[in-house]
DNA sequence: TATAATAATAGTAGTTTAGTAGGAATTTAC
DNA sequence: GTAAATTCCTACTAAACTACTATTATTATA
């Protein structure tokens, strides 16, 4: 039940792209090296993400990549779901078309979709603006008062 | 984020002596012949739920096993706190002290530890005994009407 | 065209998962 | 007391996954 570091990594340099955006491009070497993750590892998440559009990349001199959707558009459960390759905490709930034989009758899959379903909606409820904002402080002082 | 056969072959065991409760001790043949799962591999997850007292032991011919507590009072969140070794989405949340050394302002620690907050309440809110509900068709008439 | 960036592909050490296998120790029924 | 049934313990393994590193190719800007 962990989420892998291409997820954790995905999320801070999303969060990195985002804070800051000034209408460039930003290199992955210097989101690497502001968030202290090898760039060879992010090469490697990146076409993960870049399959559901919410990237626009450059390539050569003063490339680099910038978010195509708006921060409190690009939920943290839909960054998640490309990353880990679903969310479901069993196998027989993403897409594999049943390939559990004991599914009929099956008496724990209610727990399965059940938690499924809390964990998405959770996740689906904050997006990468929030976690700018906490990175900025902001969210903090709203939870102190 | 999936939860492993550990965890979900010691539900249904748990599951499977409860319902087949008759006050004597229950042989992990039998389990292992209804649930059809390796007798082998039962063997390796029973230690597992043992340390917490959560199952009676009788060895030799008619022993086995029977639940020590309620059905009621054993939550499914518990169980698979056991057989996981902890529930929490990413390392740092779990007993590892401090590990990382980018926690001192980590700006998504706020989503791991709500995540964990959310997925324990869930799994806390189920007991072995809504799976044998389940399984016995009760739950299912009470949703149907 | 030189440079700086992404893109694609391959490799790899270590860990985890999901078991299997064999036998020792213990207890109970007969 | 013995045989049968069971737990208990240790070791082994194939396959997958994780978290990277390395190399080379391609592209676009100045």
């Amino acid at each position: 039940m962990k989420i892998s570091t291409k997820g954790r990594y995905a999320l801070h340099m999303l969060a990195d792209l985002a804070e800051h955006d000034e209408g460039g491009f930003i290199s992955l070497k210097e989101i690497a090296e502001r968030q202290k993750i090898s760039k060879k590892y992010l090469e490697q998440i990146i076409p993960i993400l870049n399959v559901s559009g919410i990237l626009k990349t450059n390539r050569g001199s003063q490339g680099g990549y910038r978010l195509a959707v708006a921060p409190d558009k690009c939920t943290v459960g839909h960054v998640l779901r490309l990353t880990e390759g679903g969310l479901a905490p069993v196998a027989c709930l993403d897409s594999e078309p049943n390939e559990c034989p004991k599914l009929e009758g099956c008496a724990t899959i209610f727990i399965w979709e059940a938690l499924n379903r809390v964990i998405g909606e959770y996740l689906d409820s904050i997006t990468i603006k929030d976690i700018v904002d906490r990175k900025k402080g902001i969210g903090q002082d709203n939870y102190v008062i």
